[in-house]
DNA sequence: AGGCTGGCTAGTGGAAACCATAGCCAGAAC
DNA sequence: GTTCTGGCTATGGTTTCCACTAGCCAGCCT
């Protein structure tokens, strides 16, 4: 009667392990140092999201990509110079023959180097159901995208069974 | 004169290539369409990402979770509430001996899926460069764990020279 | 019976995100 | 010059996010 869903389903465990200095959960927080964290003052907006997916569709101008994000151009002007400022993309001019010098936004490394995040978000995504949608899919062979958890050595991190040790950068700093 | 960062630097074209209905990118739009919005209506407030890391972490009592992400109870509540309707978390009553029937948030299938963009998203956050910082490694060998952009054939694509081709759902539904 | 504790809920308030509308400015076109 | 256009900026409003404080309720402990 206790716990009567108890053995009926898998033990969902902790998707990380901890061990080490990590193994005892109250001693230590991830608030604040997170990288997750980090990540998100840069992008943790739809708008900023949004933004990027219409750049790696190959938008570049200011108009366009407002018109087709769907936001209002004050929105996009805030985003679009935060990411500038934050280092994602660039602002370069550019002259068609004939008008006058205008800017225009391209992806920097950094901001390339969020694709991986936009395809595991898509991929997600497309789990939950919803009919219509996008798809990405490879150029070379036509079958869909997608992400790979991998350790840098190589090996595939199966997801069900994925585990994982924490550990801070090589300073040493003390845990907060 | 005209466009004089033109040939200066490696012309950043498009990430995704647009073949087939969707080359004119005038006659179709992704907004509503597109399943990072999907995503991002369950996922894209900071509340919902750092509680689904704790989550990742071990945590699953209530105020464990609010404590260790740094939320107040008040958000962490609706949260938690919304992540368990979303299908994102199943909510389980347990018992300690001695204790009364509580519960506990375990990650569902749909929740634990979402394991590669919590880990793309700590990938690009390293790339951030601020200091400290936690980091999840292969329980295996000890190396980062990182994601890889790859297709359903298990073909790798290569970051920079990533190509893509949109596709529609299988229903030939319109574009909007 | 009264207190304590875990797990919330309610009220308030500030800040940020987002939308809508309107206006501004530089410079090519006329 | 005047107009037009692309690329913004400004103003005002609604909604959502989040923090802070306070309180509630179930049920175990005494």
């Amino acid at each position: 009667m206790t716990q009567p869903a108890g053995p009926a389903e898998p033990d969902t465990d902790a998707v990380i392990a901890l061990t080490g200095r990590f193994a005892d959960r109250d001693r230590w927080q991830a608030e604040g140092w997170c990288r997750i964290e980090h990540a998100l003052e840069l992008i943790g907006t739809r708008s900023a999201m949004i933004l990027m997916r219409e750049l790696y569709y190959g938008g570049r101008r200011f108009d366009e990509l407002a018109r087709r994000t769907g936001l209002t151009e004050a929105v996009a002007a805030k985003r679009l110079k935060q990411l500038v400022a934050d280092g994602l993309l660039q602002r370069r001019p550019y002259q068609e023959p004939g008008k006058r010098t205008r800017y225009e936004y391209v992806l920097t490394d950094l901001g390339r180097e969020l694709f991986p995040v936009l395809v595991a978000l898509m991929q997600w995504g497309e789990r939950l159901g919803r009919d219509g949608g996008v798809e990405l899919v490879h150029a070379g062979c036509g079958s869909p995208l997608g992400v790979v958890v991998k350790c840098a050595k190589g090996h595939e991190v199966a997801l069900p069974d994925t585990a994982a040790r924490l550990v801070t950068d090589g300073n040493g700093t003390d845990l907060p």
